[in-house]
DNA sequence: CATCTGAATTGCAGTATGCAACATTTTGTC
DNA sequence: GACAAAATGTTGCATACTGCAATTCAGATG
């Protein structure tokens, strides 16, 4: 059992490392936003603060720190003009893409620690323990998750 | 590569359920303070920001927060009176116990839906790729990252 | 004793967070 | 079509988390 919260911690400090490598000066739940946009692709203010599980007012507000950091942009449909379509700039995409190759790189070092046997049967481990947890495996490249 | 990351969701989403469980009215940061504090016993605030990584001034002003909500005690030594003593008081100790076993039986119930020889074998995983990532497995009971 | 070092606190600034109130726009009902 | 209801954002208010710099107090060192 303690196993679980151990590996909990070297993925943690694998994400932690890599969003501090890259800088970018966002902080972690900028980062989470980011990723979230990066993965779904333009939504609605809304649907990212559902995402995220935080309030609507937390999301209006870090997506103001956003687009003054120039990474996303605000932008309102014509269909319906009540909502705001949040978008990733060329910087934004590029600090993900950053983050998310550096993190990478770190875990498959860490992986090529291992037996090629043994990276086989942590992966089979970790999806058998996924699905019990009642949490689908991500299906695209990148996760939600990408923390 | 994947399935790592969907543990990791899986393994916070255990932990927050459980907080939120048992209530407590505290923040995660603050309930991150109240179970190393359990783990190692009662100690310096500069040991304790240490731990959990910030600075010196944000322990302070959470164990202010803390002794204000009644969980930890502050208090200093007649041998070094720069010192302060942080430790935990009744209802501090009860929370943290109440969490730990909520998520106890969370895992535990994750676990028992996999087979007896998966069980094995997600813990066999776990402690390998641990040890890949350069982090010993956590001895005690008590884990540092009881989140 | 004077100075330096260590521990904690406080001031200041920025970020994160939720709730409640509000404005605007769309939708639904009669 | 008019009015009520719901959806979407934003803003005000309050609290919490965070780091850096300056300060206070206590030990250690010369």
């Amino acid at each position: 059992m303690e196993a679980v919260l151990t590996v909990s911690r070297a993925l943690v400090a694998v994400a932690a490392r890599s969003i501090a490598a890259v800088g970018g000066d966002v902080t972690l739940p900028q980062y989470r936003a980011l990723v979230l946009i990066a993965a779904r692709g333009p939504q609605r203010l809304i649907d990212l603060a559902d995402a995220l599980g935080v309030n609507r007012s937390t999301a209006t507000r870090m997506c103001d720190r956003l687009v003054g950091k120039g990474l996303v942009r605000r932008s309102r449909l014509p269909n319906d003009r009540r909502t705001v379509r949040i978008s990733l700039t060329v910087d934004g995409k590029a600090l993900v893409d950053g983050v998310t190759k550096h993190r990478r790189t770190d875990l498959a070092r860490i992986l090529s620690h291992m037996a090629a046997e043994q990276q086989e049967a942590v992966v089979a481990a970790l999806t058998a323990f996924a699905i019990a947890a009642d949490e689908k495996p991500v299906l695209g490249e990148e996760s939600v998750l990408d923390l």
